[in-house]
DNA sequence: TCTGGGGTCCTAGGACCC
DNA sequence: TCTGGGGTCCTAGGACCC
């Protein structure tokens, strides 16, 4: 019925991945299905729920949530760390999937992405079709699917969540304002627990109220985010959905570890960094990517990160440089003795001036060596994994 | 023994320059 | 013998997303 009618204007959609991580585990071992799965960190380091079944999040579990609760809530469930290259594959595969519908795909993260299947632009079909077809696809993969569909980014994702799993809630035009009015302001991507409550103070708590307050005053109370947000409750959003052939924006490359037990001593901390360092490193290397900029980051509780940053001559890809770095900033962020429960490295400044050629002969060939000393570092872990070889100066912890 | 890891974007304050 | 003001860059911290 719907489908005889005609889409007026543009037409997206956002297809999200239906407990993507666990959906996986599911299909690759069968003995797991119709059971609660948790992917996720261990309950015993401190870690959180990545992605719970179906199954499991009957009992409550959901993604974030401490493991120590979730165990509480589900103690029979599966758990497992996740194998995320194999996420990888399954995701890389229903993207080329969107891609082969139209060539209008953003790929927002690793389990969703937008598409623009507006009628005329790229074919005449109708968007409702295209979208079942994309969800059967999908399944042949062994994994399932939800899609939000309407005229702007904003009400397909809000559309997405309506229904799951594999659900298809399509918000047809001119239905925007009612769609979106009765919700509450957290249904906004980008209104988090902060705004949220923000919002509350001033008594706005629905879309519908949102869109009606003053930009010139939210201006002066929110910032820039202000006036956008009114938009997006209103339904007024130019934002277009952008193609995923746009070159490499990646802005920054980080890892970080928080520890089952903090950490204490300066020897610890430096063999921390180290070993973050070269995470790091060999990810820089693996993308081509040398950056300019180093942030240290610690947490000495829960709530609160420190950083400091030091910016570098030279573009790097190289964890003794920039490991040298991060130690040096250790000593303005850490007072000795503090318990340190997070240990991250980041870099960044990929878009600085090329790397100066080196004015001495001796120094390119210092170069050259380092780079040869990287690169077989990196086949080495590639083969036998990260554990498998560091440089000498820094001593693994132990797990 | 409650609270991950990998990201992006925004803001505020100080330094610095003209 | 008074302390402007705009612009830009840098840094640290926080909100938010999946």
């Amino acid at each position: 019925m719907m489908d005889m009618l005609t889409w007026h204007g543009p037409a997206i959609g956002l297809m999200d991945l239906d407990a993507f991580f666990a959906s996986v585990e599911q299909l690759d071992h069968p003995e797991w299905r119709g059971k609660p799965v948790i992917v996720g960190g261990d309950a015993n380091r401190r870690g959180v729920v990545s992605t719970a079944s179906y199954e499991a999040r009957k009992y409550g579990v959901h993604s974030a949530m401490p493991s120590m609760q979730a165990r509480k809530l589900c103690p029979h469930a599966i758990w497992t760390r996740g194998n995320f290259p194999r996420y990888r594959e399954l995701s890389h595969r229903v993207m080329q999937i969107l891609v082969d519908e139209t060539p209008l795909v953003e790929q927002v993260s690793i389990d969703e992405a937008f598409f623009d299947i507006t009628p005329g632009r790229f074919s005449s079909e109708s968007p409702m079709d295209i979208c079942r077809r994309i969800q059967e696809r999908v399944a042949t993969l062994g994994i399932t699917c939800s899609i939000g569909l309407g005229t702007s980014k904003t009400i397909a994702k809000i559309a997405s969540e309506r229904e799951k799993p594999r659900g298809l809630t399509v918000v047809m035009p001119h239905t925007e304002q009612a769609f979106l009015a009765p919700l509450p302001v957290r249904a906004l991507s980008g209104i988090g627990k902060a705004t949220e409550q923000a919002l509350a103070q001033r008594h706005i708590r629905t879309l519908g109220e949102l869109a009606r307050q003053d930009e010139d005053q939210m201006l002066a109370a929110f910032g820039v985010a202000g006036p956008r947000m009114v938009a997006r409750a209103a339904g007024r959003e130019s934002s277009a959905v952008r193609p995923i052939d746009a070159p490499d924006e990646t802005k920054s490359v980080s890892n970080e570890r928080t520890f089952a037990h903090d950490l204490t001593t300066a020897e610890q901390l430096n063999a921390a960094i180290g070993h973050v360092c070269e995470l790091v490193g060999t990810r820089l290397r693996k993308k081509g990517l040398k950056g300019t900029l180093v942030t240290l980051k610690l947490k000495f509780d829960t709530r609160h990160t420190h950083t400091a940053q030091h910016p570098l001559d030279a573009p790097t890809d190289d964890e003794r440089v920039f490991g040298a770095v991060a130690r040096k900033l250790l000593r303005g962020l850490w007072v000795p003795g503090t318990p340190v429960r997070l240990v991250g490295v980041a870099m960044s400044g990929f878009d600085a001036k090329p790397e100066q050629l080196s004015l001495f002969d001796n120094d390119q060939a210092a170069q050259s060596e380092s780079r040869a000393l990287a690169e077989a570092t990196d086949a080495v872990r590639a083969r036998f994994g990260n554990a498998a070889l560091s440089y000498g100066r820094d001593f693994r912890l132990k797990d």
